[in-house]
DNA sequence: TCTAGATCGTTTGGTACCTAACTAAAACGA
DNA sequence: TCGTTTTAGTTAGGTACCAAACGATCTAGA
């Protein structure tokens, strides 16, 4: 994901700024209904629905600071992007898979998949092999070298979504998950 | 943003996969189990955490999601990225604003903001100009016609923003940003 | 005053990503 | 059986993104 708007929300990060935080220091709540207060003076008779901003600008924030944190300190490490590694994990789970549905599986534009798998299959981390019965297709699957760091990082890696899911009960998860699967299907996968 | 990891949970977008679900239809939610025992065997000892695998995961999708299709129906027919309106909004909300901050605000690195608000200054949505005090330091403020623009596209993006929502109610909404603000924390935006 | 260090924005180099055009193989139809 | 259409994956072109190196400017300390 590239970084990005959803309109700012910046609150979260610490400086001034729109403050869709719901926060609930009396100063801050203040700043949050200015702030509102200002934007819609500013769009004069059209509404702005503030709630559903705030909820899909976090959607971005988030997953651009999970994102980048992990890349910097788990995946950087072991020469792996994050796009790397989501193959590698869908393949370890999956197994062997043909490129069509793995661009799928990984969310992925089928044109991106061709440029990293030819990366790992450089890296000695999965083979590429045609199908006999169909040779427009090719199946990806996982080497034992690519096995064995997936191996590694994986329990790496959620250890790691379980930090960063501090301070949220499994039922706060559920909810998370549940909430953005809605959000997801809406937007249209 | 981009794409990618977060382990997938693709029984959010139609292919069979990990299944995070929590479906409560009978079958999806035995091959979620079944899913789940196969990672579990197949990492022997280490134990894994579905739950924060699955809050973190969605995030992302969602994130690409959103994006994905903002970009396609609403950005593109004016000619703006994801950053660019970013850019825009914040500006428009916050008015002038120095270079360092409004990287901030965007969630941008500095040296990517540099590019975009070249684009836009191309564009003719942007300026610049040195402060007069500390002349390493500059500030960008909308232009006539970014500021048409924008108060144009912005009630458009905020009726996506609403539609992505459906079927969230105003205190889902509050939770998810709320709980996503939690993550963003954690993962030191 | 002079200089060493800090702090700006920009540039650079590299990856990742998407869309659209392309190539090759299979499937279909007359 | 031969074209046409469909369906694979790849390639090409462009943007966005980050991190690290760079150059210009300000600031301290002597």
């Amino acid at each position: 994901m590239g970084t990005t708007p959803s309109s700012p929300d910046s609150t979260d990060h610490g400086t001034p700024a729109l403050a869709m935080s719901a926060g609930l220091d009396q100063p801050e709540h203040q700043r949050l209904l200015a702030a509102e207060e200002d934007i819609q003076a500013r769009l004069g008779d059209h509404s702005i629905d503030f709630v559903s901003l705030a909820a899909v600008s976090n959607i971005y924030r988030a997953a651009a600071a999970v994102r980048r944190r992990a890349e910097r300190e788990i995946l950087a490490e072991v020469n792996l992007s994050w796009g790397g590694f989501t193959i590698l994990w869908v393949l370890w789970v999956w197994g062997e898979m043909e490129t069509a549905r793995l661009a799928g599986e990984c969310d992925l534009a089928k044109g991106t998949l061709t440029g990293m798998v030819s990366t790992l299959e450089k890296q000695g981390l999965v083979e590429r092999q045609r199908v006999e019965e169909d040779r427009r297709r090719v199946t990806v699957t996982l080497t034992s070298d690519g096995l064995a760091l997936i191996e590694d990082v994986f329990p790496r890696f959620n250890r790691y979504e379980v930090a960063v899911t501090t301070g949220l009960s499994p039922q706060d998860k559920q909810e998370l998950a549940r909430l953005l699967r809605t959000v997801t299907t809406n937007a249209g996968s």
